[in-house]
DNA sequence: CAGGTTTTGTACCGAATGGAACAAAACTGG
DNA sequence: CCAGTTTTGTTCCATTCGGTACAAAACCTG
């Protein structure tokens, strides 16, 4: 019952994400995300409570689109464990290059981690959450290459984990600070060389 | 001429660096600046002009002490050239994981990539020059543990030079997402494996 | 259609923001 | 010791900030 709503929640969390994503949550107003979202203030408001909790949910969304889409590419069937990591990472070259014509660009996760994760303990937990899946998910990958020979059977999966989602990071900051796609191809194929036996 | 400062202008610079690495360029505001700096609002203005440009001056501080001692570690004498880079990643790891105990943590360039070298040409150029002069120095230690056989003949320098400073922003991207120092060496470990012949 | 409930539009608020104004203070050269 | 110059202390300002108040609007249930 009540007045329905004119708008979908949904659609204003993307249009929200794309902002934060952008300019980062200290330069994002709430003036900002009314124009992004199209909506007054106090629909605004009165669905997502505060610009905080806006933020939140906008990087719920990123985090669990983008890390859906890894699982997604580390779950291939039928290539060994070193191609899926290597998919992997021609995956965040191509999107990279993508956002560099876009304008938007790098990472929104990494992003978060450079500027609030350490002053709100709520966003920093959100964080730490998807980290420890992605870190999950590319073990995973990573014993089964060392099963099926792709990978050196002496690097550690927890660090062969944690070092992929470094590169991943790293990738992105090249994007970033102007890397063009040869670059970051070039970094990702590099960077696949420490994995292989 | 003229009353006389009474104050020095690098320890201001570095207080403002401090503050900014810290709390990032929106998040800093500019009381913060009065309070770490000890300075009244007129004499930073006096001085500065405005947050910007000390901002600037803080980024600059940062960027030549952190690259020249990046260039010290690369140009040691007696080292092959992967040792030199091992070395410079642990160096890298000592910072972060001395980082994570002072509450500062992460790459003030990185933070400032991530943020607003995308709306600041001025400031993108600042971090861009800086990134040229650092794979620079990496390109010519790549080089070396080629020629000495450390490194493998058939690693591109240039690939090699951007893939080892994508490494340490992911290394210290980690740090900040909270990588403890164990989970850090490893990273470094692997890593490192992508250059040996 | 009446009563209850939720959303929407508009107007507004106190606080904080980056910065300017300006006079007093502290120096130097003549 | 005076004129000129720079720094310092205080005060102030316009704007923007995140958020609220409140009534009109639009729905559902009975």
């Amino acid at each position: 019952m009540g007045r329905p709503r004119q708008f979908n929640e949904e659609h204003a969390v993307q249009a929200a994400c794309r902002t934060f994503w952008a300019k980062g949550f200290d330069g994002t107003s709430t003036e900002d995300l009314c124009q992004a979202t199209g909506l007054p203030r106090s629909s605004l408001y009165n669905t997502f409570h505060s610009k905080e909790h806006l933020f939140r949910r906008a990087l719920s969304h990123y985090v669990s689109t983008m890390t859906a889409r890894q699982g997604a590419i580390l779950d291939t069937q039928g290539a060994n464990g070193l191609e899926r990591i290597r998919s992997l990472l021609a995956a965040i070259v191509d999107d990279e290059a993508a956002n560099r014509q876009s304008g938007q660009s790098g990472c929104f996760t990494v992003n978060t981690i450079t500027t609030i994760a350490a002053r709100n303990p709520a966003i920093a937990r959100l964080v730490e959450a998807d980290l420890h899946k992605r870190l999950a998910s590319l073990r995973l990958a990573v014993m089964d290459g060392r099963l099926d020979g792709s990978i050196a059977a002496d690097r550690d999966p927890d660090a062969a984990a944690w070092y992929v989602t470094s590169l991943i990071s790293g990738i992105r900051i090249a994007g970033q600070a102007g890397a063009d796609r040869e670059a970051l191809e070039g970094i990702a194929a590099v960077g696949v060389q420490a994995l292989t036996p």
